[in-house]
RNA sequence: GGAGAUGUGGCUGAGUGGCUGAAAGCGGCAGUUUGCUAAAUUGUUGAGGAUCAAAAGUCCUCCACAGGUUCGAAUCCUGUCAUCUCCGCCA
Protein backbone atom coordinates (compact mmCIF):
# COMPACT_ATOMS: atom_id res chain seq x y z
CA UNK A 1 0.00 0.00 0.00
CA UNK A 2 0.89 3.53 -0.92
CA UNK A 3 1.45 6.04 1.66
CA UNK A 4 -1.33 8.45 1.92
CA UNK A 5 0.87 11.20 1.71
CA UNK A 6 2.60 10.34 -0.65
CA UNK A 7 0.30 9.84 -2.92
CA UNK A 8 -1.28 13.82 -2.47
CA UNK A 9 1.90 15.05 -2.85
CA UNK A 10 3.28 13.15 -5.84
CA UNK A 11 -0.68 12.25 -7.29
CA UNK A 12 0.85 13.24 -11.22
CA UNK A 13 4.05 10.53 -10.60
CA UNK A 14 1.39 8.03 -8.99
CA UNK A 15 -0.64 8.07 -12.49
CA UNK A 16 2.43 8.19 -14.58
CA UNK A 17 3.52 4.57 -12.61
CA UNK A 18 0.12 3.42 -12.98
CA UNK A 19 0.19 3.99 -16.57
CA UNK A 20 3.48 2.30 -17.05
CA UNK A 21 1.73 -0.75 -15.01
CA UNK A 22 -1.13 -0.93 -17.64
CA UNK A 23 -3.55 0.05 -14.19
CA UNK A 24 -6.64 2.46 -15.10
CA UNK A 25 -5.69 5.85 -12.77
CA UNK A 26 -9.83 6.55 -13.02
CA UNK A 27 -9.76 5.86 -9.14
CA UNK A 28 -7.22 8.77 -9.09
CA UNK A 29 -9.72 10.97 -10.15
CA UNK A 30 -11.58 10.70 -7.33
CA UNK A 31 -8.41 10.92 -4.51
CA UNK A 32 -8.35 15.08 -4.27
CA UNK A 33 -11.87 14.98 -3.22
CA UNK A 34 -12.17 12.04 -1.58
CA UNK A 35 -8.95 12.94 0.80
CA UNK A 36 -10.89 16.71 1.34
CA UNK A 37 -14.02 14.96 2.37
CA UNK A 38 -12.48 12.63 4.65
CA UNK A 39 -10.37 15.13 6.32
CA UNK A 40 -13.41 17.52 6.14
CA UNK A 41 -15.44 14.62 7.92
CA UNK A 42 -12.66 13.81 10.67
CA UNK A 43 -12.50 17.45 11.84
CA UNK A 44 -16.51 17.85 12.52
CA UNK A 45 -16.63 14.57 13.72
CA UNK A 46 -13.70 15.20 16.20
CA UNK A 47 -15.40 18.88 17.08
CA UNK A 48 -18.23 17.02 18.51
CA UNK A 49 -16.13 14.14 20.09
CA UNK A 50 -14.96 16.97 22.29
CA UNK A 51 -17.95 18.93 23.03
CA UNK A 52 -19.53 15.96 24.25
CA UNK A 53 -16.18 14.49 26.11
CA UNK A 54 -15.98 18.32 28.06
CA UNK A 55 -19.57 18.35 28.48
CA UNK A 56 -19.79 14.95 30.24
CA UNK A 57 -16.57 15.90 32.67
CA UNK A 58 -18.86 18.65 33.86
CA UNK A 59 -21.94 16.64 34.90
CA UNK A 60 -19.51 14.66 36.61
CA UNK A 61 -18.39 17.68 38.33
CA UNK A 62 -22.01 19.02 39.01
CA UNK A 63 -22.61 15.71 40.17
CA UNK A 64 -20.31 15.54 43.11
CA UNK A 65 -20.90 19.03 44.05
CA UNK A 66 -24.61 18.04 44.19
CA UNK A 67 -25.67 20.19 41.43
CA UNK A 68 -28.54 17.99 40.39
CA UNK A 69 -31.21 19.87 38.23
CA UNK A 70 -28.33 21.81 36.45
CA UNK A 71 -26.30 18.14 35.67
CA UNK A 72 -29.79 17.24 34.18
CA UNK A 73 -30.04 20.22 31.70
CA UNK A 74 -26.88 19.32 30.64
CA UNK A 75 -27.28 15.86 30.17
CA UNK A 76 -30.04 16.48 28.23
CA UNK A 77 -28.05 18.71 25.68
CA UNK A 78 -25.35 16.21 25.58
CA UNK A 79 -28.24 13.66 24.85
CA UNK A 80 -29.54 15.51 21.51
CA UNK A 81 -26.07 15.56 20.37
CA UNK A 82 -26.21 11.81 19.87
CA UNK A 83 -28.01 11.82 16.52
CA UNK A 84 -25.69 13.69 14.66
CA UNK A 85 -22.52 12.16 16.37
CA UNK A 86 -23.29 8.76 15.35
CA UNK A 87 -24.00 9.74 11.61
CA UNK A 88 -20.78 11.25 11.90
CA UNK A 89 -18.96 8.20 12.87
CA UNK A 90 -20.56 6.75 10.19
CA UNK A 91 -19.72 8.92 7.58
CA UNK A 92 -16.30 8.76 9.10
CA UNK A 93 -15.83 5.34 8.72
CA UNK A 94 -17.29 5.60 5.09
CA UNK A 95 -14.76 8.13 4.28
CA UNK A 96 -12.19 6.31 5.97
CA UNK A 97 -12.95 2.67 4.05
CA UNK A 98 -13.55 4.47 0.64
CA UNK A 99 -9.61 6.18 1.13
CA UNK A 100 -8.04 2.61 2.57
CA UNK A 101 -9.85 0.69 -0.38
CA UNK A 102 -8.53 3.30 -3.19
CA UNK A 103 -4.95 2.97 -1.79
CA UNK A 104 -5.17 -0.40 -1.65
CA UNK A 105 -6.05 -0.78 -5.12
CA UNK A 106 -2.82 1.09 -6.36
CA UNK A 107 0.21 -0.75 -6.83
CA UNK A 108 3.83 -0.37 -6.08
CA UNK A 109 5.69 2.62 -7.44
CA UNK A 110 9.04 0.76 -9.72
CA UNK A 111 12.20 1.37 -8.53
CA UNK A 112 14.52 4.05 -10.39
CA UNK A 113 16.22 1.86 -13.31
CA UNK A 114 12.92 -0.60 -13.79
CA UNK A 115 12.96 -0.63 -17.51
CA UNK A 116 9.87 0.84 -18.73
CA UNK A 117 7.54 -1.42 -21.03
CA UNK A 118 3.96 -2.98 -21.16
CA UNK A 119 5.00 -6.63 -21.06
CA UNK A 120 7.44 -9.54 -20.81
CA UNK A 121 9.46 -8.03 -24.53
CA UNK A 122 10.44 -5.39 -22.52
CA UNK A 123 12.04 -7.33 -20.14
CA UNK A 124 15.98 -6.60 -19.56
CA UNK A 125 18.80 -9.52 -19.65
CA UNK A 126 21.68 -9.10 -16.28
CA UNK A 127 23.23 -12.45 -16.93
CA UNK A 128 23.93 -15.73 -17.99
CA UNK A 129 25.19 -18.69 -15.66
CA UNK A 130 26.25 -22.12 -18.30
CA UNK A 131 26.20 -23.42 -21.22
CA UNK A 132 22.84 -25.41 -22.29
CA UNK A 133 24.42 -28.77 -23.42
CA UNK A 134 24.94 -30.18 -26.78
CA UNK A 135 22.86 -33.45 -27.13
CA UNK A 136 23.60 -36.06 -29.98
CA UNK A 137 20.34 -37.46 -29.29
CA UNK A 138 16.49 -35.98 -30.30
CA UNK A 139 15.87 -34.36 -26.53
CA UNK A 140 12.72 -35.83 -25.11
CA UNK A 141 10.81 -33.73 -22.88
CA UNK A 142 10.08 -34.52 -18.68
CA UNK A 143 6.52 -36.07 -19.49
CA UNK A 144 7.93 -38.52 -21.76
CA UNK A 145 11.27 -39.00 -19.36
CA UNK A 146 9.11 -39.28 -16.23
CA UNK A 147 6.45 -41.14 -17.57
CA UNK A 148 8.76 -44.06 -19.69
CA UNK A 149 10.82 -44.11 -16.30
CA UNK A 150 7.62 -45.01 -14.23
CA UNK A 151 8.45 -42.02 -11.75
CA UNK A 152 5.48 -39.72 -12.92
CA UNK A 153 1.80 -40.25 -13.11
CA UNK A 154 -0.45 -37.77 -14.22
CA UNK A 155 -3.56 -39.71 -15.45
CA UNK A 156 -4.28 -40.88 -11.83
CA UNK A 157 -3.74 -37.86 -10.40
CA UNK A 158 -6.88 -36.36 -12.76
CA UNK A 159 -8.56 -39.45 -11.68
CA UNK A 160 -8.34 -38.72 -7.86
CA UNK A 161 -8.03 -34.96 -8.11
CA UNK A 162 -8.34 -33.25 -11.31
CA UNK A 163 -6.41 -31.54 -13.87
CA UNK A 164 -2.96 -30.08 -13.22
CA UNK A 165 -2.41 -32.32 -10.66
CA UNK A 166 0.27 -34.65 -10.95
CA UNK A 167 2.04 -38.02 -8.78
CA UNK A 168 5.80 -38.62 -8.73
CA UNK A 169 6.65 -42.12 -7.72
CA UNK A 170 10.00 -43.88 -6.55
CA UNK A 171 12.84 -42.26 -7.26
CA UNK A 172 10.83 -39.29 -8.85
CA UNK A 173 9.41 -38.43 -5.42
CA UNK A 174 12.82 -38.75 -3.77
CA UNK A 175 13.93 -36.60 -6.17
CA UNK A 176 11.75 -34.11 -5.11
CA UNK A 177 12.16 -34.82 -1.51
CA UNK A 178 15.70 -34.58 -1.97
CA UNK A 179 15.48 -30.87 -3.88
CA UNK A 180 13.72 -30.08 -0.84
CA UNK A 181 16.20 -31.12 1.53
CA UNK A 182 19.21 -29.55 -0.46
CA UNK A 183 18.24 -26.11 -1.12
CA UNK A 184 17.28 -25.78 2.49
CA UNK A 185 20.58 -27.05 3.79
CA UNK A 186 22.39 -24.30 1.42
CA UNK A 187 19.82 -21.46 2.67
CA UNK A 188 20.41 -22.15 6.19
CA UNK A 189 23.95 -23.37 6.12
CA UNK A 190 25.47 -21.52 3.48
CA UNK A 191 23.01 -18.18 3.03
CA UNK A 192 22.30 -17.32 6.89
CA UNK A 193 18.89 -18.04 6.80
CA UNK A 194 16.26 -19.56 9.54
CA UNK A 195 14.19 -22.39 8.54
CA UNK A 196 10.48 -22.10 9.23
CA UNK A 197 7.74 -24.10 8.79
CA UNK A 198 4.50 -22.49 8.55
CA UNK A 199 0.60 -22.77 8.32
CA UNK A 200 -0.38 -23.85 4.60
CA UNK A 201 -3.92 -22.11 5.36
CA UNK A 202 -4.02 -18.52 5.70
CA UNK A 203 -6.50 -15.95 6.97
CA UNK A 204 -7.97 -13.24 4.92
CA UNK A 205 -5.91 -10.13 6.96
CA UNK A 206 -2.55 -11.85 6.12
CA UNK A 207 -3.62 -12.51 2.48
CA UNK A 208 -4.14 -8.63 2.67
CA UNK A 209 -0.77 -7.60 3.75
CA UNK A 210 1.02 -9.62 1.19
CA UNK A 211 -1.51 -8.19 -1.42
CA UNK A 212 -3.12 -10.60 -2.64
CA UNK A 213 -6.18 -9.31 -1.49
CA UNK A 214 -8.28 -7.65 -2.19
CA UNK A 215 -7.38 -7.60 -6.15
CA UNK A 216 -6.49 -11.30 -6.89
CA UNK A 217 -9.06 -13.29 -5.37
CA UNK A 218 -9.68 -15.73 -7.65
CA UNK A 219 -6.10 -17.10 -8.23
CA UNK A 220 -6.77 -18.44 -4.84
CA UNK A 221 -8.50 -22.03 -3.38
CA UNK A 222 -10.62 -20.86 -0.25
CA UNK A 223 -11.41 -23.19 2.37
CA UNK A 224 -15.37 -23.41 2.50
CA UNK A 225 -16.21 -22.95 5.86
CA UNK A 226 -17.20 -19.14 8.02
CA UNK A 227 -13.17 -18.92 8.87
CA UNK A 228 -12.25 -17.87 5.34
CA UNK A 229 -8.98 -19.39 5.60
CA UNK A 230 -7.12 -20.09 1.79
CA UNK A 231 -4.40 -22.43 1.09
CA UNK A 232 -0.97 -20.50 0.70
CA UNK A 233 -0.37 -19.68 -3.19
CA UNK A 234 3.05 -19.32 -1.72
CA UNK A 235 5.03 -19.04 1.62
CA UNK A 236 5.78 -15.37 1.09
CA UNK A 237 2.40 -15.10 2.55
CA UNK A 238 2.53 -17.18 5.72
CA UNK A 239 6.23 -16.14 6.26
CA UNK A 240 6.01 -12.28 5.37
CA UNK A 241 3.02 -11.72 7.81
CA UNK A 242 5.16 -13.53 10.47
CA UNK A 243 6.16 -10.41 12.39
CA UNK A 244 2.64 -8.25 11.09
CA UNK A 245 1.46 -5.82 13.38
CA UNK A 246 5.18 -5.87 15.42
CA UNK A 247 7.81 -3.20 16.41
CA UNK A 248 10.79 -4.72 15.81
CA UNK A 249 13.94 -3.33 17.36
CA UNK A 250 16.62 -1.63 14.07
CA UNK A 251 19.48 -4.00 15.63
CA UNK A 252 17.38 -7.26 15.03
CA UNK A 253 17.12 -6.49 11.16
CA UNK A 254 17.66 -7.94 9.13
CA UNK A 255 15.86 -11.07 9.64
CA UNK A 256 16.19 -13.80 6.86
CA UNK A 257 13.67 -16.50 6.67
CA UNK A 258 13.40 -19.64 4.45
CA UNK A 259 10.66 -22.22 4.33
CA UNK A 260 9.47 -25.16 2.67
CA UNK A 261 5.60 -25.05 1.31
CA UNK A 262 3.45 -26.96 -0.85
CA UNK A 263 1.42 -23.72 -2.99
CA UNK A 264 -1.78 -23.91 -4.40
CA UNK A 265 -2.91 -21.67 -7.25
CA UNK A 266 -6.28 -22.11 -9.09
CA UNK A 267 -4.69 -20.77 -12.06
CA UNK A 268 -8.01 -18.60 -13.34
CA UNK A 269 -7.58 -17.61 -16.59
CA UNK A 270 -4.67 -19.60 -17.89
CA UNK A 271 -6.29 -22.63 -19.32
CA UNK A 272 -4.31 -22.66 -22.26
CA UNK A 273 -0.99 -22.16 -21.30
CA UNK A 274 1.34 -24.76 -20.13
CA UNK A 275 -1.14 -27.52 -20.39
CA UNK A 276 1.41 -30.03 -20.79
CA UNK A 277 3.62 -31.68 -17.77
CA UNK A 278 4.29 -30.10 -14.65
CA UNK A 279 5.22 -26.24 -15.70
CA UNK A 280 1.58 -25.37 -14.25
CA UNK A 281 0.06 -27.43 -11.72
CA UNK A 282 -2.40 -26.39 -9.38
CA UNK A 283 -0.47 -27.56 -6.42
CA UNK A 284 3.91 -27.42 -6.71
CA UNK A 285 6.51 -27.17 -4.19
CA UNK A 286 8.58 -24.40 -3.50
CA UNK A 287 11.27 -23.18 -0.76
CA UNK A 288 10.73 -19.68 -0.43
CA UNK A 289 12.97 -16.82 1.00
CA UNK A 290 11.70 -14.15 2.85
CA UNK A 291 14.08 -10.95 4.38
CA UNK A 292 12.50 -8.17 6.24
CA UNK A 293 15.23 -5.11 6.53
CA UNK A 294 16.40 -1.53 7.04
CA UNK A 295 15.05 0.79 4.35
CA UNK A 296 18.47 1.34 3.26
CA UNK A 297 19.84 -2.27 3.00
CA UNK A 298 16.87 -3.43 0.81
CA UNK A 299 18.60 -2.64 -2.56
CA UNK A 300 21.48 -4.93 -2.10
CA UNK A 301 19.88 -7.82 0.04
CA UNK A 302 17.42 -7.87 -3.20
CA UNK A 303 20.91 -8.63 -5.14
CA UNK A 304 22.29 -10.84 -2.03
CA UNK A 305 18.75 -12.62 -2.14
CA UNK A 306 18.99 -13.05 -5.93
CA UNK A 307 22.59 -14.94 -5.93
CA UNK A 308 21.33 -17.43 -3.15
CA UNK A 309 18.74 -18.76 -5.21
CA UNK A 310 21.04 -18.35 -8.60
CA UNK A 311 23.61 -20.14 -6.07
CA UNK A 312 20.94 -23.26 -5.99
CA UNK A 313 21.16 -23.45 -10.00
CA UNK A 314 24.94 -23.30 -10.25
CA UNK A 315 25.48 -26.10 -7.62
CA UNK A 316 22.99 -27.94 -9.55
CA UNK A 317 25.13 -27.21 -12.62
CA UNK A 318 21.76 -26.05 -14.37
CA UNK A 319 22.18 -23.10 -16.88
CA UNK A 320 19.87 -20.01 -16.24
CA UNK A 321 19.72 -16.35 -17.18
CA UNK A 322 18.39 -13.63 -14.86
CA UNK A 323 16.48 -10.99 -16.09
CA UNK A 324 14.86 -7.82 -14.51
CA UNK A 325 10.98 -7.35 -15.35
CA UNK A 326 9.97 -4.11 -16.83
CA UNK A 327 7.25 -2.29 -15.32
CA UNK A 328 4.14 -3.84 -16.56
CA UNK A 329 5.03 -7.31 -15.99
CA UNK A 330 6.32 -7.23 -12.66
CA UNK A 331 3.89 -7.91 -9.68
CA UNK A 332 1.31 -5.83 -8.00
CA UNK A 333 3.47 -5.50 -5.09
CA UNK A 334 6.92 -4.83 -6.21
CA UNK A 335 9.47 -2.04 -6.98
CA UNK A 336 11.77 -4.07 -8.50
CA UNK A 337 11.66 -8.08 -9.45
CA UNK A 338 14.59 -10.41 -11.21
CA UNK A 339 12.91 -13.54 -12.51
CA UNK A 340 15.46 -16.45 -12.40
CA UNK A 341 14.90 -18.69 -15.56
CA UNK A 342 16.26 -22.06 -16.03
CA UNK A 343 17.02 -23.61 -19.38
CA UNK A 344 14.94 -26.18 -20.89
CA UNK A 345 16.21 -28.32 -23.19
CA UNK A 346 12.59 -29.92 -24.86
CA UNK A 347 11.62 -26.15 -24.86
CA UNK A 348 14.83 -24.57 -26.39
CA UNK A 349 14.29 -21.69 -23.77
CA UNK A 350 14.56 -20.42 -20.68
CA UNK A 351 11.48 -21.03 -18.44
CA UNK A 352 11.08 -18.77 -15.16
CA UNK A 353 11.69 -20.91 -12.20
CA UNK A 354 12.63 -18.05 -9.13
CA UNK A 355 10.97 -15.08 -9.34
CA UNK A 356 13.05 -12.28 -6.87
CA UNK A 357 10.93 -9.12 -5.31
CA UNK A 358 12.01 -6.25 -3.24
CA UNK A 359 8.73 -5.03 -2.43
CA UNK A 360 9.95 -1.89 -0.01
CA UNK A 361 7.54 -0.64 2.39
CA UNK A 362 4.31 -1.56 0.43
CA UNK A 363 4.08 -4.70 2.20
CA UNK A 364 4.96 -3.79 5.76
CA UNK A 365 2.81 -0.94 5.74
CA UNK A 366 -0.34 -3.41 4.57
CA UNK A 367 0.44 -5.43 7.55
CA UNK A 368 1.71 -2.57 9.51
CA UNK A 369 5.01 -4.21 10.43
CA UNK A 370 7.42 -1.50 11.82
CA UNK A 371 11.10 -1.63 13.43
CA UNK A 372 12.16 1.40 15.77
CA UNK A 373 15.66 2.83 15.40
CA UNK A 374 17.68 2.76 19.15
CA UNK A 375 17.16 6.11 20.63
CA UNK A 376 13.02 5.97 21.22
CA UNK A 377 12.52 7.11 17.37
CA UNK A 378 9.51 6.90 15.46
CA UNK A 379 8.58 3.67 14.35
CA UNK A 380 9.36 3.17 10.64
CA UNK A 381 8.39 0.70 7.86
CA UNK A 382 10.76 -2.46 7.37
CA UNK A 383 11.34 -3.39 3.82
CA UNK A 384 10.30 -6.54 2.58
CA UNK A 385 11.54 -9.05 -0.07
CA UNK A 386 10.78 -12.31 -1.27
CA UNK A 387 11.91 -14.75 -3.80
CA UNK A 388 12.00 -18.34 -4.45
CA UNK A 389 14.76 -20.36 -3.88
CA UNK A 390 14.04 -22.66 -5.86
CA UNK A 391 10.58 -23.38 -7.19
CA UNK A 392 11.19 -27.36 -6.58
CA UNK A 393 8.40 -29.12 -9.25
CA UNK A 394 10.28 -26.75 -11.65
CA UNK A 395 13.79 -27.92 -10.69
CA UNK A 396 12.70 -31.59 -11.21
CA UNK A 397 11.63 -31.05 -14.91
CA UNK A 398 15.26 -29.07 -15.08
CA UNK A 399 16.91 -31.50 -13.32
CA UNK A 400 14.99 -34.43 -16.04
CA UNK A 401 15.30 -32.19 -19.13
CA UNK A 402 19.39 -31.55 -18.49
CA UNK A 403 20.43 -34.68 -17.03
CA UNK A 404 18.88 -36.50 -19.45
CA UNK A 405 20.74 -39.60 -21.63
CA UNK A 406 20.55 -41.06 -24.74
CA UNK A 407 18.74 -43.83 -23.31
CA UNK A 408 16.14 -41.67 -21.31
CA UNK A 409 17.79 -42.30 -18.05
CA UNK A 410 18.60 -39.38 -15.56
CA UNK A 411 22.08 -38.89 -14.23
CA UNK A 412 21.67 -37.04 -11.28
CA UNK A 413 23.97 -34.49 -9.94
CA UNK A 414 26.70 -35.00 -7.68
CA UNK A 415 25.52 -33.13 -5.27
CA UNK A 416 22.53 -34.33 -5.38
CA UNK A 417 23.35 -38.30 -4.52
CA UNK A 418 23.98 -38.07 -0.81
CA UNK A 419 20.21 -36.47 -0.60
CA UNK A 420 19.07 -39.40 -3.13
CA UNK A 421 20.36 -42.17 -0.62
CA UNK A 422 23.57 -42.62 -2.74
CA UNK A 423 21.61 -43.26 -6.42
CA UNK A 424 23.72 -41.80 -9.37
CA UNK A 425 21.32 -42.57 -12.04
CA UNK A 426 17.62 -42.67 -11.98
CA UNK A 427 16.78 -46.03 -14.46
CA UNK A 428 13.62 -47.46 -15.43
CA UNK A 429 11.99 -49.75 -13.23
CA UNK A 430 10.47 -51.70 -16.18
C1' G B 1 -16.87 -31.66 21.02
C1' G B 2 -18.28 -30.66 26.74
C1' A B 3 -17.17 -27.69 31.55
C1' G B 4 -14.68 -23.67 33.73
C1' A B 5 -11.13 -19.46 34.03
C1' U B 6 -8.60 -15.45 31.80
C1' G B 7 -7.36 -11.38 28.07
C1' U B 8 -4.77 -3.77 30.65
C1' G B 9 1.29 -0.22 27.87
C1' G B 10 8.14 -3.49 26.03
C1' C B 11 7.34 -6.86 30.65
C1' U B 12 5.05 -7.77 35.70
C1' G B 13 0.70 -5.92 37.56
C1' A B 14 -3.22 -2.15 39.98
C1' G B 15 -7.68 -0.40 38.42
C1' U B 16 -15.74 -2.50 39.01
C1' G B 17 -18.90 3.74 35.92
C1' G B 18 -16.49 10.29 35.90
C1' C B 19 -10.45 13.65 38.28
C1' U B 20 -7.38 6.86 34.27
C1' G B 21 -3.99 6.90 28.11
C1' A B 22 -4.18 4.37 32.47
C1' A B 23 -1.08 3.53 39.71
C1' A B 24 3.34 0.90 41.11
C1' G B 25 7.59 -1.90 39.89
C1' C B 26 10.93 -3.65 36.14
C1' G B 27 13.02 -2.48 31.54
C1' G B 28 14.44 1.60 27.89
C1' C B 29 16.25 6.66 27.10
C1' A B 30 18.54 11.39 28.98
C1' G B 31 21.01 13.90 33.02
C1' U B 32 23.50 14.16 38.01
C1' U B 33 26.85 11.61 41.25
C1' U B 34 31.13 8.13 41.22
C1' G B 35 38.39 6.58 39.74
C1' C B 36 36.10 2.34 36.26
C1' U B 37 32.19 -1.36 36.47
C1' A B 38 28.26 -1.55 39.63
C1' A B 39 25.08 1.19 42.66
C1' A B 40 22.36 5.63 43.88
C1' U B 41 19.41 9.68 42.22
C1' U B 42 16.36 13.10 39.00
C1' G B 43 13.66 13.45 34.76
C1' U B 44 11.62 11.06 30.70
C1' U B 45 9.40 6.89 28.16
C1' G B 46 2.81 3.63 23.75
C1' A B 47 0.42 3.94 18.80
C1' G B 48 -2.59 6.16 14.96
C1' G B 49 -5.15 10.47 13.14
C1' A B 50 -6.94 15.95 12.54
C1' U B 51 -5.23 21.00 12.65
C1' C B 52 -0.32 23.53 10.99
C1' A B 53 4.35 25.42 5.64
C1' A B 54 6.88 23.02 9.70
C1' A B 55 7.67 22.61 14.84
C1' A B 56 5.31 23.53 19.31
C1' G B 57 0.58 23.43 21.00
C1' U B 58 -4.51 21.91 20.85
C1' C B 59 -8.01 18.17 19.78
C1' C B 60 -9.88 13.03 18.39
C1' U B 61 -9.35 7.54 18.65
C1' C B 62 -7.24 3.12 20.87
C1' C B 63 -7.10 -1.09 27.83
C1' A B 64 -7.95 -8.72 22.68
C1' C B 65 -11.70 -7.54 18.52
C1' A B 66 -16.79 -6.06 17.11
C1' G B 67 -21.37 -4.29 18.78
C1' G B 68 -24.70 -2.44 22.87
C1' U B 69 -26.28 0.34 27.57
C1' U B 70 -25.09 5.42 29.61
C1' C B 71 -24.56 12.44 29.71
C1' G B 72 -19.95 9.54 30.54
C1' A B 73 -17.13 2.64 29.80
C1' A B 74 -10.64 -0.36 30.76
C1' U B 75 -14.77 -0.91 34.32
C1' C B 76 -21.78 -3.03 32.95
C1' C B 77 -24.24 -6.27 28.75
C1' U B 78 -23.88 -9.39 24.01
C1' G B 79 -21.08 -11.78 20.26
C1' U B 80 -16.32 -13.21 18.22
C1' C B 81 -11.23 -14.51 18.70
C1' A B 82 -7.09 -16.14 21.59
C1' U B 83 -4.81 -18.40 25.93
C1' C B 84 -4.97 -21.71 30.29
C1' U B 85 -7.17 -26.01 33.28
C1' C B 86 -10.20 -30.52 33.39
C1' C B 87 -12.95 -34.29 30.41
C1' G B 88 -13.66 -36.56 25.53
C1' C B 89 -11.28 -37.52 20.80
C1' C B 90 -7.15 -37.99 18.01
C1' A B 91 -1.43 -37.64 15.14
Amino acid sequence: MLDLNFVRENLETVKKVLENRNFPTESLEKFAELDAERRRIIGEADAVNQKRNSSSKEIGALMQAGKREEAEAKKAEVSSLKDNQSELETKREEAENAMRELLAGLPNIPADGVPVGADEAATVDIRKWGEPKEFDFEVKDHVDLGESLGILDQERAVKITGSRFAILNGAGARLERALVNFMLDVHTTEHGYTETLPPFLVNRKSLFGTNQLPKFEEDLFHIKDEREFALIPTAEVPVTNYHAEEILEAKDLPKYYTAYTPCFRSEAGSYGRDTRGLIRQHQFEKVELVKLTLPENSDEEHEKLTANAERILQLLGLPYRTVVLSTGDMGFGARKTYDIEVWLPSQNTYREISSCSNCGDFQARRMNLRFRRAGGAKPEFVHTLNGSGLAVGRTWIAILENYQQADGSIQIPEILQPYMNGLEKIESVK
